[in-house]
DNA sequence: TTGTGGTATGCAAGCGCTTACATTTACCCA
DNA sequence: TGGGTAAATGTAAGCGCTTGCATACCACAA
């Protein structure tokens, strides 16, 4: 069982001539150790090319140093660019990260949660703030510290770096309304298990019941590819009355519309407005512009992972949540009518 | 140390009145456990909602079950999408993914591969074919079982699954030439510690060789975003003589360039043609689309998992490399001159 | 009855590390 | 010179799990 070339500590100790224990010392804490020693047992592990045992360490320390995340998908630059802020914050800090995903379905997630902490993970970072009763109980159970991100959920108990999905898609749909449009359609994500999804919806359904006069024609749920987006929005424009403006509840899902539009013949925005949501690369590359809210990523990969940071470190004051703020960016793709 | 709430197998045991080893063996290899005792002691798991303990299994087994993969950047769609695609294989191997980022330096590259290492990652998946003596050597000095994605490489000793860059390179270039174009200029990532832009730019200057009368006007390199290609966009039109086309180094310098190309009045593909690499979703969306090289980043990832998970599997046969074709999207960004 | 082989289970020795506590050493001051 | 203190190091007891080996049990054949 015992792999023959890999030194352990043991070894270094007698090369160095030393405890096991010093060496442990030097290694997690220099300062309790001699200058002479220190320089002795360095050698020795620069020769032996020694490296801890995680597991050892793990076993003895019951701490692994590392954070779960668990995703959606990373196929979507959203996520994809918030994960690599919060990885990077977290290697700052010596830990490293294990990633997760659960494909926007709930039991995909809960495994995940089960996988990532059998794993080790210290602590847990997952998105949004709709979940079954089970993995909360399982979360409340084990006492796994997480925090959640991409929404910012109004009762507490969970720390929360995010934003008000509801309060966004309102700002969108406020906006949209305030450039004249009346009648609104709107393409979302899949609404199950999706509270972001549902919130944005929310919210756009306030603006439209605060300003009586503005209808919704109609609302199409569909995945997050350009291809259903398409179809989302051929649906939409199949009623006898047309939308002059598609909100959109991502940039991707605008984007497969603004395609599916412009293949249709329908100049953009003149013929049909469209706004998106998230503000990820694409958006400044269609013509025109998408205008769009825009989620600031990246600080909430690192504000997350400083809060998930500290929540571990026992001696760190208790870090609070944080509602990161929306805007909106006006390109090209909404116009006044 | 002990942690209160955290039940151990011990516990379990007593609950279930048989020995710790029992329990283990259940957990592992349930057929070697008769049918009552199994049923008995899966009760006195989930009432105590009992998980393994991941340090001390590690420890006893040597082995975490853990893959480490360290990228260049999740925030660029094309090593993102790749990641997802071995993440999903891994999970459903039951193996978990450790995520590390160098940000396209090898040093940061080093270091990250000792973090994921010293974290216990039983494999890794490494993004390109050159790096440092130091890396390789450490690589062999400790035996790591590991791939490189993205490239691959003619000398063996490594296993490989990806696509021959510099042949890419050439196949772009060559189409380009097919059209017709004579001058040429060239946005590349920067070389330096990127094996894959160099493969590339190799290629196109094998293809370039290849043809007598075409000439490179320029070559730039930059990093890629939006704002630095078009910089290096500028500088090639700042000679005397501008070329007809552009070949990019990846999708995003490629749409970068458009971007510049269109801000400055140049239209695409009749005053000035360009192309891509990656194929990702952004040079769908472009207008016109991008003609550009897809690389099969789904199927990479998949096929990298597999042969890692059977670098680990000590009774598999010995997984090969897989050379992947990349194919050439025409979309509208090539013009026939 | 005894022997034989197989199956189910228990025992206990680690795996490599950390850390409370014990011991040694060095040094200072009365 | 001796006693006290602090700093440096060693000793050894776990941490929770796996697994080779020993044991107990059972069914069946001789």
């Amino acid at each position: 069982m015992r792999d023959k070339n890999r030194p352990s500590l043991e070894d270094v100790a007698v090369l160095a001539g030393v405890s096991t224990a010093s060496i442990s010392r030097c290694i997690n804490n220099p300062k309790k150790v001699a200058e002479p020693t220190r320089v002795r047992i360095q050698e020795a592990i620069e020769t032996l090319g020694y490296m801890p045992h995680f597991g050892g360490r793990a076993l003895a320390r019951n701490r692994t140093n590392t954070i779960g995340a668990i995703i959606p998908t990373m196929d979507n630059a959203m996520f994809a660019s918030g994960l690599q802020a919060f990885q990077e914050t977290l290697s700052e800090a010596g830990v490293t990260l294990l990633v997760g995903s659960s494909n926007y379905d709930p039991a995909q997630e809960f495994e995940q949660i089960r996988s990532l902490l059998s794993q080790g993970a210290d602590g847990l970072l997952l998105i949004g703030q709709a979940r079954p009763k089970k993995t909360h109980d399982f979360l409340a159970q084990h006492s796994v510290p997480h925090v959640l991100a991409w929404c910012f959920p109004k009762s507490t108990g969970h720390h929360a770096v995010g934003f008000d999905n509801q309060k966004s898609g309102r700002a969108i749909a406020e906006h949209v309304i305030s450039y004249g449009h009346r009648k609104l359609g709107v393409i979302a994500g899949l609404r199950d298990g999706n509270d972001r999804a549902q919130d944005r919806i929310l919210g756009i359904q306030d603006a439209i019941d605060a300003h009586p006069g503005v209808q919704l024609l109609g609302l199409q749920e569909c995945k997050y590819s350009f291809e259903e987006a398409g179809s989302a929005l051929d649906d939409l424009l199949s009623g006898p009355i047309h939308p002059t403006a598609i909100i959109c509840g991502s940039d991707v899902l605008a984007v497969g519309a603004m395609l599916r539009a412009r293949y249709l013949g329908l100049q953009i925005p003149e013929d049909i407005s469209i706004t998106g949501f998230d503000d990820i690369n694409l958006a400044r590359v269609t013509t025109p512009g998408l205008t769009t809210v825009r989620v600031p990523q990246h600080d909430m990969g690192r504000k997350a992972a400083h809060v998930l940071l500290g929540l571990l470190d026992a001696d760190a004051p208790q870090p609070q949540s944080y509602e990161l703020m929306t805007t909106i960016i006006d390109r090209g793709t909404l116009a006044r009518v």
